[in-house]
This record gives C-alpha cells, sequence and structure tokens, in this order.
DNA sequence: CGGCCCTAATTT
DNA sequence: AAATTAGGGCCG
C-alpha cells in the first residue's frame, strides 16, 4: 500500500516538472542552489542575484500580441521589495554615468499595464553603457519584435556577462556593473533554430553581425544550460547553429 | 543628409 | 506628470 502512494507521488511529480517545462520553454536550468532567486513577472521569469545586485538571467517568450500596443512606458524605476536588502535603489543609478538597461524591454510590455510597470523593476535591470543601450542594444530588442511577428513568437534569455575577477559598482549598494552582455533566442516556428549575441558593454560597437555566437558558444561563456525543455536531438541541432541569414 | 523610431536622462 | 533634450541606427 505504501509503495502505490510513493509511486503515486513520484507519479504526479514528474508529470508537474514536464507540463512546467512545456510551458516555460525559455527557463534556462537552475544554478546552484543558494545563489539564486527565482522570481516570476507577467511576462517574464528572473533568476535573481543577491550578491551581484544584478540578475543572473532574465527569460520570457515573446509572442506576436505581445511585440506591440498601447501602453505608454512607466515613469519611474521601482525599487524590488521582494528582494533582500541591500538591493539597487535609484539613488545607486543617479549620477553613476550608467544607464538602466532593461533585460526584459519595455518595448516587450506595451500589451499590459502591470507587465509594462514590472518591466521597470530594478531587478530587470543592469547598468549599462548609454550608447549600447539606444544603439546596438536596443537595434536587436527591436529585431526580437520583428521576429516574434513574423514567426508567431520566439522564446528569449538575456543576462550580463561578468568575465573578470573584479568588478565595477554603482552606489551605495555596489550594484555591478556587467562587463558585457548576452541574449539568445529560439525560434520553434519551422524547423527550430537559435542565435545568440554577447556584446561588450561600452560605446565600441559595430555592427551587429560581428556580434553572433551559437547559443552553445553562449552557454560555454555564462555556464548555463539554456533550453533545456527541448528534446536533445533539436536542442543540439538550434545550439550548434548560428546563421543570420536564416533570419533575413 | 534629414526624418523617423527607439532608447533613457533631464528639465519644467 | 509632462515636455524637452540627447544618443544611436535605419531607411529613403
Amino acid at each position: 500500500m505504501r509503495n502505490i502512494w510513493l509511486l503515486l507521488a513520484l507519479t504526479l511529480f514528474f508529470i508537474s516538472c514536464r507540463a512546467q517545462k512545456e510551458e516555460q520553454l525559455e527557463v534556462p536550468a537552475l544554478l546552484d542552489k543558494g545563489k539564486e532567486i527565482i522570481l516570476h513577472r507577467k511576462s517574464y521569469v528572473v533568476s535573481y542575484n543577491q550578491g551581484l545586485k544584478i540578475p543572473n538571467w532574465v527569460a520570457w517568450h515573446l509572442t506576436a500580441e505581445h511585440a506591440d500596443g498601447d501602453i505608454k512606458r512607466f515613469a519611474s524605476y521601482l525599487e524590488d521589495e521582494e528582494v533582500p536588502k541591500p538591493r539597487a535603489t535609484n539613488e545607486d543609478y543617479k549620477g553613476s554615468g550608467w544607464s538602466h538597461g532593461h533585460m526584459c524591454p519595455a518595448g516587450d510590455n506595451k500589451w499590459d499595464a502591470e507587465a509594462m510597470k514590472e518591466s521597470n523593476l530594478l531587478t530587470n535591470m543592469c547598468p549599462q553603457d548609454r550608447s549600447l543601450n539606444s544603439g546596438l542594444w536596443n537595434r536587436i530588442e527591436m529585431d526580437c519584435r520583428k521576429w516574434a511577428k513574423k514567426y508567431g513568437s520566439v522564446y528569449i534569455v538575456c543576462g550580463p556577462l561578468l568575465y573578470n575577477k573584479e568588478h565595477e559598482t554603482i552606489g551605495a549598494n555596489k550594484v555591478v556593473v556587467p562587463e558585457a552582455f548576452f541574449k539568445v533566442i529560439l525560434c520553434m516556428q519551422g524547423r527550430p533554430k537559435a542565435i545568440g549575441f554577447v556584446v561588450k558593454n561600452n560605446a565600441g560597437t559595430k555592427k551587429k553581425d560581428q556580434y553572433i555566437n551559437t547559443v552553445d558558444e553562449v552557454e560555454r561563456l555564462t555556464g548555463y544550460d539554456f533550453f533545456p525543455a527541448l528534446p536533445d536531438n533539436i536542442e543540439n541541432d538550434v545550439e550548434s547553429h548560428a546563421n543570420i541569414d536564416d533570419w533575413k
């Protein structure tokens, strides 16, 4: 009798795992326990790094319907009360010389007022070079919205890259300034495909095509496992290729 | 090159 | 809260 209950419990556990994976194709495999706080927002999931005061990664499913809308950008940035202090505040960014770099962009949240407001939480931000923010990074974000409309939806993960031992920080709460950023994008329409970008956090960026990487390469740089819910044969295929011509 | 679409900071 | 300023890239 006891074994039957155990079997039932295990079965339910595996079914629930499977269901969650299928719903959240964009969410990377979790990191070592204790190193992250997972926060579920209306339009994205964030793995928050309490030590760095910035996200490890932010993941979202950008659909065609979410790629446009009438909701205006939220007027102010919001300290995230859900994570423990010390945490990023508006004071930390003020006068720092670094701009508020959305990970899940405001432009992907025009479809819903609550989603737009949540996009302005400081747990969705990294200190980002201003010209990168409005330049190349913005271009990539606009491409993602274009692809979401063209293909129906795309799955996106992005976040900071920290390859130095020591990091610049801003403000009294020592919010870490990343050395670079990564973004990986998966499209499941037709033959599944994926592409990655790696961009240094400075003003010296040039043509977008120079920053293309395979997902495998971004996994090597981050140590993360992206799109783990994909069947292994598809995951291996899409993550080892990155061809911008497939996306034009 | 100017006009336009985005980003965000600053000023009123 | 709203308007203005500023940075960047694409498109014609």
